[in-house]
DNA sequence: TCCTTTATGTAAAGGCTGGTTCCAAGTATG
DNA sequence: CATACTTGGAACCAGCCTTTACATAAAGGA
Protein backbone atom coordinates (compact mmCIF):
# COMPACT_ATOMS: atom_id res chain seq x y z
CA UNK A 1 0.00 0.00 0.00
CA UNK A 2 1.77 3.28 -1.40
CA UNK A 3 0.33 6.55 -1.24
CA UNK A 4 1.76 7.82 -4.42
CA UNK A 5 -0.61 10.03 -6.50
CA UNK A 6 -3.13 7.76 -8.28
CA UNK A 7 -4.14 8.37 -11.57
CA UNK A 8 -7.34 8.74 -13.36
CA UNK A 9 -6.98 5.77 -15.57
CA UNK A 10 -7.05 3.85 -12.09
CA UNK A 11 -9.82 5.28 -10.80
CA UNK A 12 -11.92 4.82 -13.69
CA UNK A 13 -11.55 1.28 -13.94
CA UNK A 14 -12.68 0.91 -10.28
CA UNK A 15 -16.44 0.98 -11.37
CA UNK A 16 -15.40 -1.76 -14.17
CA UNK A 17 -14.12 -3.56 -11.62
CA UNK A 18 -17.06 -3.49 -8.99
CA UNK A 19 -19.10 -4.19 -12.18
CA UNK A 20 -17.60 -7.53 -12.70
CA UNK A 21 -17.37 -8.13 -8.68
CA UNK A 22 -20.92 -7.67 -8.26
CA UNK A 23 -22.18 -10.20 -11.57
CA UNK A 24 -19.32 -12.21 -9.63
CA UNK A 25 -21.43 -12.19 -6.26
CA UNK A 26 -24.18 -12.81 -7.80
CA UNK A 27 -23.25 -15.85 -8.96
CA UNK A 28 -22.55 -16.57 -5.58
CA UNK A 29 -18.76 -16.98 -6.65
CA UNK A 30 -16.22 -16.86 -3.24
CA UNK A 31 -12.79 -16.01 -4.57
CA UNK A 32 -11.23 -14.62 -7.70
CA UNK A 33 -7.95 -14.23 -9.20
CA UNK A 34 -6.63 -11.51 -10.68
CA UNK A 35 -6.08 -13.49 -13.63
CA UNK A 36 -9.67 -14.27 -14.16
CA UNK A 37 -10.53 -10.81 -13.76
CA UNK A 38 -8.30 -9.85 -16.18
CA UNK A 39 -9.74 -12.71 -18.96
CA UNK A 40 -13.36 -11.00 -18.07
CA UNK A 41 -11.95 -7.40 -18.84
CA UNK A 42 -9.44 -7.88 -20.99
CA UNK A 43 -6.89 -6.00 -19.01
CA UNK A 44 -3.92 -7.50 -17.98
CA UNK A 45 -3.88 -9.56 -14.16
CA UNK A 46 -0.82 -7.25 -13.17
CA UNK A 47 -2.05 -3.89 -13.83
CA UNK A 48 -5.07 -5.16 -11.83
CA UNK A 49 -3.38 -6.51 -8.96
CA UNK A 50 -1.50 -2.66 -9.40
CA UNK A 51 -4.73 -0.76 -9.30
CA UNK A 52 -6.19 -2.93 -6.44
CA UNK A 53 -2.67 -2.31 -4.19
CA UNK A 54 -2.70 1.13 -4.59
CA UNK A 55 -5.53 1.09 -2.05
CA UNK A 56 -4.39 -1.54 0.31
CA UNK A 57 -3.38 -4.89 0.75
CA UNK A 58 -6.99 -6.70 -0.47
CA UNK A 59 -5.83 -9.97 -1.67
CA UNK A 60 -4.09 -13.16 -0.03
CA UNK A 61 -1.44 -14.86 -1.54
CA UNK A 62 -2.22 -18.77 -3.25
CA UNK A 63 -6.04 -17.81 -3.22
CA UNK A 64 -6.79 -14.15 -4.68
CA UNK A 65 -9.61 -11.71 -3.76
CA UNK A 66 -12.26 -12.58 -1.78
CA UNK A 67 -15.39 -11.45 -3.78
CA UNK A 68 -17.59 -9.74 -0.85
CA UNK A 69 -14.46 -8.05 0.54
CA UNK A 70 -12.88 -6.58 -1.93
CA UNK A 71 -16.35 -4.86 -3.71
CA UNK A 72 -16.87 -3.87 -0.02
CA UNK A 73 -13.47 -2.30 -0.11
CA UNK A 74 -13.75 -0.80 -3.16
CA UNK A 75 -17.29 0.62 -2.23
CA UNK A 76 -15.65 2.56 0.36
CA UNK A 77 -13.09 3.79 -2.14
CA UNK A 78 -15.59 5.07 -4.27
CA UNK A 79 -17.65 6.53 -1.44
CA UNK A 80 -20.29 4.20 -1.90
CA UNK A 81 -20.77 3.49 1.44
CA UNK A 82 -22.21 6.65 2.28
CA UNK A 83 -25.23 8.50 1.14
CA UNK A 84 -24.26 10.90 -1.36
CA UNK A 85 -27.04 13.19 -2.38
CA UNK A 86 -27.13 14.35 -6.11
CA UNK A 87 -29.17 17.47 -7.52
CA UNK A 88 -30.09 17.23 -11.06
CA UNK A 89 -31.38 20.18 -13.20
CA UNK A 90 -33.04 20.03 -16.34
CA UNK A 91 -36.53 17.82 -16.49
CA UNK A 92 -36.57 16.87 -19.78
CA UNK A 93 -36.17 13.34 -21.87
CA UNK A 94 -32.21 13.00 -20.36
CA UNK A 95 -33.54 14.13 -16.97
CA UNK A 96 -36.19 11.56 -16.71
CA UNK A 97 -34.63 9.24 -17.81
CA UNK A 98 -31.71 9.51 -15.41
CA UNK A 99 -34.24 10.02 -12.70
CA UNK A 100 -35.82 6.79 -13.72
CA UNK A 101 -32.72 4.90 -13.87
CA UNK A 102 -31.86 6.26 -10.33
CA UNK A 103 -35.15 4.47 -9.07
CA UNK A 104 -33.55 0.86 -9.82
CA UNK A 105 -29.94 2.05 -8.43
CA UNK A 106 -28.33 0.00 -5.54
CA UNK A 107 -25.83 2.72 -5.12
CA UNK A 108 -26.36 4.79 -2.05
CA UNK A 109 -26.32 7.76 -4.88
CA UNK A 110 -29.49 9.10 -4.95
CA UNK A 111 -30.91 12.04 -7.14
CA UNK A 112 -33.20 13.57 -4.56
CA UNK A 113 -33.94 17.06 -5.83
CA UNK A 114 -34.67 18.42 -9.52
CA UNK A 115 -34.75 21.80 -10.67
CA UNK A 116 -36.04 23.02 -14.18
CA UNK A 117 -35.42 26.97 -15.46
CA UNK A 118 -38.75 26.44 -17.66
CA UNK A 119 -41.71 27.70 -15.38
CA UNK A 120 -43.57 24.97 -17.36
CA UNK A 121 -41.65 22.59 -15.88
CA UNK A 122 -41.81 23.78 -12.20
CA UNK A 123 -44.13 21.57 -10.04
CA UNK A 124 -44.42 18.36 -12.13
CA UNK A 125 -43.48 14.99 -11.04
CA UNK A 126 -40.57 13.30 -11.81
CA UNK A 127 -41.13 9.21 -10.24
CA UNK A 128 -41.97 11.24 -6.51
CA UNK A 129 -40.08 14.23 -6.84
CA UNK A 130 -41.24 17.33 -7.59
CA UNK A 131 -39.89 19.76 -9.99
CA UNK A 132 -38.81 22.96 -8.08
CA UNK A 133 -37.75 26.34 -9.95
CA UNK A 134 -34.31 27.42 -9.71
CA UNK A 135 -34.44 29.75 -6.77
CA UNK A 136 -34.72 26.77 -4.45
CA UNK A 137 -31.25 25.59 -5.53
CA UNK A 138 -29.11 27.31 -3.13
CA UNK A 139 -31.14 26.33 -0.47
CA UNK A 140 -32.11 22.84 -0.76
CA UNK A 141 -28.41 21.75 -1.59
CA UNK A 142 -27.56 23.62 1.34
CA UNK A 143 -30.15 21.54 3.96
CA UNK A 144 -30.24 18.33 2.18
CA UNK A 145 -26.30 18.21 2.01
CA UNK A 146 -26.13 17.82 -1.94
CA UNK A 147 -22.90 16.75 -3.20
CA UNK A 148 -22.82 16.59 -6.80
CA UNK A 149 -25.45 18.18 -9.92
CA UNK A 150 -26.15 16.67 -13.18
CA UNK A 151 -26.85 19.06 -15.70
CA UNK A 152 -29.00 17.84 -18.42
CA UNK A 153 -30.19 21.51 -19.72
CA UNK A 154 -29.36 22.63 -23.06
CA UNK A 155 -26.17 23.33 -24.31
CA UNK A 156 -26.55 27.44 -24.06
CA UNK A 157 -28.17 27.53 -20.44
CA UNK A 158 -25.53 25.13 -18.89
CA UNK A 159 -22.84 27.45 -18.07
CA UNK A 160 -25.38 29.04 -16.13
CA UNK A 161 -26.76 26.38 -14.47
CA UNK A 162 -23.08 25.40 -13.15
CA UNK A 163 -22.23 28.88 -11.86
CA UNK A 164 -25.78 28.46 -9.98
CA UNK A 165 -24.18 24.98 -8.72
CA UNK A 166 -21.09 26.23 -7.40
CA UNK A 167 -22.63 29.28 -5.98
CA UNK A 168 -24.66 27.09 -3.98
CA UNK A 169 -21.66 24.96 -2.85
CA UNK A 170 -21.82 21.70 -4.81
CA UNK A 171 -18.22 19.69 -4.97
CA UNK A 172 -19.13 16.93 -8.23
CA UNK A 173 -20.47 18.26 -11.55
CA UNK A 174 -21.45 15.69 -14.03
CA UNK A 175 -22.59 17.56 -17.09
CA UNK A 176 -24.07 16.28 -20.15
CA UNK A 177 -24.93 19.05 -21.75
CA UNK A 178 -23.06 19.92 -25.32
CA UNK A 179 -21.21 22.61 -23.87
CA UNK A 180 -17.56 23.80 -22.62
CA UNK A 181 -18.27 24.83 -18.95
CA UNK A 182 -15.36 26.93 -17.13
CA UNK A 183 -15.33 26.19 -13.67
CA UNK A 184 -13.20 26.66 -10.84
CA UNK A 185 -10.14 24.39 -10.03
CA UNK A 186 -11.61 23.11 -6.88
CA UNK A 187 -14.58 21.51 -8.30
CA UNK A 188 -14.71 18.18 -10.13
CA UNK A 189 -16.41 18.20 -13.19
CA UNK A 190 -17.12 15.17 -15.81
CA UNK A 191 -18.07 15.28 -19.09
CA UNK A 192 -21.09 12.41 -20.48
CA UNK A 193 -21.99 14.37 -23.60
CA UNK A 194 -22.53 11.59 -25.87
CA UNK A 195 -23.10 13.46 -28.98
CA UNK A 196 -19.18 13.74 -28.89
CA UNK A 197 -19.13 10.32 -28.52
CA UNK A 198 -21.05 9.91 -31.55
CA UNK A 199 -18.96 12.29 -33.73
CA UNK A 200 -16.10 10.82 -32.85
CA UNK A 201 -17.65 7.45 -33.26
CA UNK A 202 -18.07 8.42 -37.04
CA UNK A 203 -14.55 9.26 -37.53
CA UNK A 204 -13.80 5.56 -37.25
CA UNK A 205 -16.06 4.38 -39.73
CA UNK A 206 -14.75 3.42 -43.02
CA UNK A 207 -15.49 6.70 -45.49
CA UNK A 208 -16.56 5.50 -48.84
CA UNK A 209 -20.49 5.44 -48.65
CA UNK A 210 -21.82 8.36 -50.35
CA UNK A 211 -24.70 6.84 -51.73
CA UNK A 212 -27.43 9.72 -51.65
CA UNK A 213 -29.75 7.52 -49.78
CA UNK A 214 -32.45 9.01 -49.17
CA UNK A 215 -33.51 9.22 -45.68
CA UNK A 216 -37.37 8.19 -45.79
CA UNK A 217 -38.38 5.99 -43.44
CA UNK A 218 -41.60 4.61 -44.21
CA UNK B 1 0.34 17.59 -43.42
CA UNK B 2 1.82 14.42 -41.84
CA UNK B 3 0.53 11.03 -42.32
CA UNK B 4 1.52 9.73 -39.10
CA UNK B 5 -0.95 7.86 -36.46
CA UNK B 6 -4.08 10.01 -35.12
CA UNK B 7 -4.31 9.50 -31.47
CA UNK B 8 -7.41 9.31 -30.13
CA UNK B 9 -6.75 12.28 -27.71
CA UNK B 10 -6.97 14.12 -31.07
CA UNK B 11 -10.30 12.85 -32.55
CA UNK B 12 -11.83 13.69 -29.51
CA UNK B 13 -11.07 16.88 -29.58
CA UNK B 14 -12.32 17.45 -33.02
CA UNK B 15 -16.03 17.83 -32.03
CA UNK B 16 -14.94 20.36 -29.31
CA UNK B 17 -13.80 22.41 -31.75
CA UNK B 18 -16.68 22.02 -34.34
CA UNK B 19 -18.34 23.44 -31.17
CA UNK B 20 -16.70 26.39 -30.90
CA UNK B 21 -16.20 27.14 -34.15
CA UNK B 22 -20.19 26.57 -34.83
CA UNK B 23 -20.82 29.69 -31.89
CA UNK B 24 -18.21 31.70 -33.77
CA UNK B 25 -20.04 31.09 -37.20
CA UNK B 26 -23.42 32.20 -35.77
CA UNK B 27 -22.00 35.57 -34.41
CA UNK B 28 -20.58 35.85 -37.79
CA UNK B 29 -17.22 35.79 -37.16
CA UNK B 30 -14.85 35.15 -39.97
CA UNK B 31 -11.88 34.10 -39.11
CA UNK B 32 -10.60 32.86 -35.73
CA UNK B 33 -6.71 32.24 -34.29
CA UNK B 34 -5.55 29.17 -32.37
CA UNK B 35 -4.48 32.04 -29.72
CA UNK B 36 -8.10 32.45 -29.65
CA UNK B 37 -9.61 28.79 -29.99
CA UNK B 38 -6.83 28.41 -26.98
CA UNK B 39 -8.52 30.68 -24.53
CA UNK B 40 -12.14 29.35 -25.45
CA UNK B 41 -11.13 26.14 -24.51
CA UNK B 42 -8.29 26.53 -21.86
CA UNK B 43 -6.00 24.46 -24.09
CA UNK B 44 -2.36 25.18 -25.82
CA UNK B 45 -2.62 27.09 -29.06
CA UNK B 46 0.56 24.97 -30.22
CA UNK B 47 -1.53 21.65 -29.54
CA UNK B 48 -4.67 23.01 -31.78
CA UNK B 49 -2.47 23.69 -34.46
CA UNK B 50 -0.87 20.58 -34.13
CA UNK B 51 -4.52 18.49 -34.10
CA UNK B 52 -5.59 20.40 -37.10
CA UNK B 53 -2.11 20.26 -38.62
CA UNK B 54 -2.89 16.39 -38.93
CA UNK B 55 -5.84 16.92 -41.23
CA UNK B 56 -4.35 19.22 -43.63
CA UNK B 57 -3.02 22.71 -43.93
CA UNK B 58 -6.12 24.71 -43.10
CA UNK B 59 -4.51 27.93 -42.25
CA UNK B 60 -3.40 30.68 -43.17
CA UNK B 61 -0.20 32.43 -41.83
CA UNK B 62 -0.60 35.74 -40.03
CA UNK B 63 -4.47 35.20 -40.42
CA UNK B 64 -5.60 32.60 -38.54
CA UNK B 65 -8.44 29.83 -39.73
CA UNK B 66 -11.59 30.62 -41.75
CA UNK B 67 -14.32 29.37 -39.47
CA UNK B 68 -16.96 28.52 -42.18
CA UNK B 69 -13.86 26.72 -44.44
CA UNK B 70 -12.40 24.78 -41.00
CA UNK B 71 -16.00 23.56 -40.04
CA UNK B 72 -16.45 22.41 -43.76
CA UNK B 73 -12.95 20.80 -43.42
CA UNK B 74 -13.95 19.21 -39.74
CA UNK B 75 -17.36 17.91 -40.84
CA UNK B 76 -15.67 15.92 -43.50
CA UNK B 77 -12.94 14.60 -40.95
CA UNK B 78 -16.09 13.59 -38.86
CA UNK B 79 -17.99 11.97 -41.71
CA UNK B 80 -20.56 14.99 -41.45
CA UNK B 81 -20.90 15.64 -44.73
CA UNK B 82 -22.29 12.20 -45.75
CA UNK B 83 -25.38 10.92 -43.77
CA UNK B 84 -25.23 8.53 -41.54
CA UNK B 85 -27.77 5.95 -40.63
CA UNK B 86 -28.21 5.29 -37.20
CA UNK B 87 -30.43 2.17 -35.29
CA UNK B 88 -31.40 2.02 -31.39
CA UNK B 89 -32.04 -0.74 -29.70
CA UNK B 90 -33.86 -0.45 -26.09
CA UNK B 91 -37.11 2.02 -26.37
CA UNK B 92 -36.70 2.73 -22.33
CA UNK B 93 -36.89 6.24 -20.68
CA UNK B 94 -32.71 6.77 -22.63
CA UNK B 95 -33.89 5.54 -25.65
CA UNK B 96 -36.83 8.08 -25.85
CA UNK B 97 -34.29 10.99 -24.79
CA UNK B 98 -31.55 10.37 -27.50
CA UNK B 99 -34.56 9.79 -30.34
CA UNK B 100 -35.81 13.61 -28.79
CA UNK B 101 -32.64 14.98 -28.82
CA UNK B 102 -31.79 13.04 -32.24
CA UNK B 103 -34.78 15.22 -33.34
CA UNK B 104 -33.19 18.74 -32.55
CA UNK B 105 -29.50 17.79 -34.01
CA UNK B 106 -28.41 19.61 -37.19
CA UNK B 107 -26.17 16.29 -38.15
CA UNK B 108 -26.45 14.23 -40.77
CA UNK B 109 -26.40 11.17 -38.49
CA UNK B 110 -29.93 10.33 -37.96
CA UNK B 111 -31.56 7.48 -35.60
CA UNK B 112 -33.86 6.22 -38.20
CA UNK B 113 -35.08 2.83 -36.79
CA UNK B 114 -35.57 2.04 -32.96
CA UNK B 115 -35.52 -1.69 -31.70
CA UNK B 116 -36.32 -3.42 -28.60
CA UNK B 117 -36.99 -6.93 -27.31
CA UNK B 118 -39.81 -6.82 -25.06
CA UNK B 119 -42.98 -7.49 -27.39
CA UNK B 120 -44.81 -4.63 -24.97
CA UNK B 121 -42.95 -1.93 -26.66
CA UNK B 122 -43.04 -2.90 -30.16
CA UNK B 123 -45.75 -1.17 -32.04
CA UNK B 124 -44.96 1.86 -29.87
CA UNK B 125 -44.32 5.75 -31.68
CA UNK B 126 -40.99 7.22 -30.66
CA UNK B 127 -41.46 10.64 -32.61
CA UNK B 128 -41.76 9.55 -35.90
CA UNK B 129 -40.45 6.33 -35.95
CA UNK B 130 -42.41 3.12 -35.17
CA UNK B 131 -40.36 0.34 -32.03
CA UNK B 132 -39.47 -2.11 -34.32
CA UNK B 133 -38.83 -5.94 -33.07
CA UNK B 134 -35.54 -7.38 -33.19
CA UNK B 135 -35.92 -9.89 -35.57
CA UNK B 136 -36.56 -6.82 -37.83
CA UNK B 137 -32.63 -5.48 -36.82
CA UNK B 138 -30.79 -6.98 -39.53
CA UNK B 139 -32.68 -6.75 -42.10
CA UNK B 140 -33.07 -3.14 -41.82
CA UNK B 141 -29.65 -2.44 -40.95
CA UNK B 142 -28.70 -4.16 -44.28
CA UNK B 143 -31.64 -1.83 -46.44
CA UNK B 144 -30.85 1.28 -45.11
CA UNK B 145 -27.44 1.28 -44.79
CA UNK B 146 -27.03 1.53 -40.81
CA UNK B 147 -23.65 1.91 -39.87
CA UNK B 148 -23.82 2.90 -36.17
CA UNK B 149 -25.68 1.05 -32.99
CA UNK B 150 -26.89 2.66 -29.73
CA UNK B 151 -27.65 0.23 -27.09
CA UNK B 152 -29.80 1.41 -24.47
CA UNK B 153 -30.83 -1.60 -22.84
CA UNK B 154 -30.48 -3.03 -19.13
CA UNK B 155 -26.69 -4.27 -18.50
CA UNK B 156 -27.50 -7.96 -19.13
CA UNK B 157 -29.10 -7.64 -22.48
CA UNK B 158 -26.47 -5.70 -23.79
CA UNK B 159 -23.90 -8.08 -25.05
CA UNK B 160 -26.73 -10.16 -26.79
CA UNK B 161 -28.26 -7.17 -28.34
CA UNK B 162 -24.17 -6.28 -29.86
CA UNK B 163 -24.32 -9.50 -31.05
CA UNK B 164 -26.93 -8.48 -32.76
CA UNK B 165 -25.55 -5.47 -34.08
CA UNK B 166 -22.63 -7.14 -35.35
CA UNK B 167 -24.16 -10.00 -36.71
CA UNK B 168 -26.28 -7.50 -38.82
CA UNK B 169 -22.70 -5.88 -40.27
CA UNK B 170 -22.91 -2.53 -38.59
CA UNK B 171 -19.21 -0.89 -38.30
CA UNK B 172 -19.78 1.26 -34.84
CA UNK B 173 -21.39 0.84 -31.96
CA UNK B 174 -22.37 3.44 -28.70
CA UNK B 175 -22.55 1.60 -25.73
CA UNK B 176 -24.42 3.29 -22.79
CA UNK B 177 -25.28 0.14 -20.49
CA UNK B 178 -23.29 -0.94 -17.56
CA UNK B 179 -21.44 -3.63 -19.05
CA UNK B 180 -18.50 -4.85 -20.55
CA UNK B 181 -19.11 -5.88 -24.15
CA UNK B 182 -16.44 -7.64 -26.12
CA UNK B 183 -16.91 -7.20 -29.62
CA UNK B 184 -14.35 -8.19 -32.67
CA UNK B 185 -11.39 -6.04 -33.29
CA UNK B 186 -13.00 -4.28 -36.33
CA UNK B 187 -15.90 -3.41 -34.17
CA UNK B 188 -15.27 0.47 -33.22
CA UNK B 189 -17.32 0.85 -29.55
CA UNK B 190 -17.35 3.87 -27.51
CA UNK B 191 -19.29 3.90 -24.10
CA UNK B 192 -21.38 6.40 -23.02
CA UNK B 193 -22.10 4.71 -19.32
CA UNK B 194 -22.81 7.49 -17.31
CA UNK B 195 -23.38 5.63 -13.92
CA UNK B 196 -19.24 5.05 -14.21
CA UNK B 197 -18.99 8.49 -14.81
CA UNK B 198 -20.66 9.16 -11.30
CA UNK B 199 -19.04 6.22 -9.63
CA UNK B 200 -15.34 7.95 -10.34
CA UNK B 201 -16.45 11.59 -9.62
CA UNK B 202 -17.16 10.12 -6.44
CA UNK B 203 -13.69 8.92 -5.74
CA UNK B 204 -13.22 12.59 -5.79
CA UNK B 205 -15.14 14.03 -2.92
CA UNK B 206 -13.47 14.93 0.03
CA UNK B 207 -14.12 11.86 2.10
CA UNK B 208 -15.51 13.07 5.96
CA UNK B 209 -19.10 13.56 5.52
CA UNK B 210 -20.83 10.55 7.45
CA UNK B 211 -24.64 12.02 7.88
CA UNK B 212 -26.81 9.52 8.74
CA UNK B 213 -25.32 6.52 7.90
CA UNK B 214 -22.48 4.35 10.43
CA UNK B 215 -19.65 4.47 9.60
CA UNK B 216 -18.28 0.78 9.70
CA UNK B 217 -14.90 1.19 9.32
CA UNK B 218 -11.76 0.20 10.93
C1' DT C 1 6.41 -31.96 7.92
C1' DC C 2 7.96 -30.66 3.47
C1' DC C 3 7.40 -29.80 -1.38
C1' DT C 4 4.73 -28.08 -5.11
C1' DT C 5 1.46 -25.08 -6.87
C1' DT C 6 -0.81 -20.92 -7.02
C1' DA C 7 -1.25 -16.09 -6.84
C1' DT C 8 -0.25 -11.59 -4.65
C1' DG C 9 2.41 -7.12 -4.28
C1' DT C 10 5.90 -4.33 -6.01
C1' DA C 11 10.09 -2.89 -8.23
C1' DA C 12 11.98 -1.89 -12.54
C1' DA C 13 11.93 -1.11 -17.23
C1' DG C 14 10.03 0.04 -21.44
C1' DG C 15 6.99 2.12 -24.59
C1' DC C 16 3.90 5.17 -26.04
C1' DT C 17 1.06 8.95 -26.10
C1' DG C 18 0.29 13.47 -25.38
C1' DG C 19 1.77 18.00 -24.70
C1' DT C 20 5.01 21.95 -25.00
C1' DT C 21 8.60 24.80 -26.79
C1' DC C 22 10.85 26.79 -30.45
C1' DC C 23 11.62 28.55 -34.92
C1' DA C 24 11.34 29.27 -39.92
C1' DA C 25 8.26 30.83 -43.30
C1' DG C 26 4.27 33.14 -45.16
C1' DT C 27 0.80 37.04 -45.10
C1' DA C 28 -1.20 41.44 -44.25
C1' DT C 29 -0.69 46.24 -42.99
C1' DG C 30 1.19 50.70 -42.81
C1' DC D 1 9.99 47.76 -47.27
C1' DA D 2 9.62 46.75 -42.45
C1' DT D 3 6.92 45.08 -38.80
C1' DA D 4 3.63 42.37 -36.49
C1' DC D 5 1.09 38.35 -36.53
C1' DT D 6 0.21 33.48 -37.05
C1' DT D 7 0.71 28.97 -38.89
C1' DG D 8 3.08 24.29 -39.46
C1' DG D 9 6.39 21.28 -38.16
C1' DA D 10 10.49 19.55 -35.75
C1' DA D 11 12.29 18.34 -31.66
C1' DC D 12 12.00 17.80 -27.12
C1' DC D 13 10.10 16.55 -22.70
C1' DA D 14 7.15 14.47 -19.41
C1' DG D 15 4.40 11.40 -17.48
C1' DC D 16 1.53 7.86 -17.46
C1' DC D 17 0.42 3.29 -18.39
C1' DT D 18 1.64 -1.24 -19.10
C1' DT D 19 4.31 -5.20 -18.89
C1' DT D 20 7.84 -8.16 -17.09
C1' DA D 21 9.95 -10.30 -13.47
C1' DC D 22 10.57 -11.86 -8.94
C1' DA D 23 10.32 -12.44 -3.95
C1' DT D 24 6.94 -13.89 -0.74
C1' DA D 25 3.07 -16.13 1.27
C1' DA D 26 -0.61 -19.50 1.57
C1' DA D 27 -2.84 -24.03 0.61
C1' DG D 28 -2.88 -28.78 -0.42
C1' DG D 29 -1.08 -33.21 -1.01
C1' DA D 30 2.22 -36.82 -0.09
Amino acid sequence: MKQTKISEAVVRRLPIYLQVLNELNNREVQTVSSQELGVKLDLNPAQIRKDLAYFGDFGRKGIGYDVTYLIEKIRQILKLDQTINVALVGAGNLGHALCNYNKYSKDNMKIIAVFDVHPSKIGSQINNLTVMPMDMLKQTVEENNIRIGIITVPGFEAQNVANQFIDAGIEGLLNFAPAILKVPEEIRIHHADFTKELLSLAYYLERERDDENEPNLD
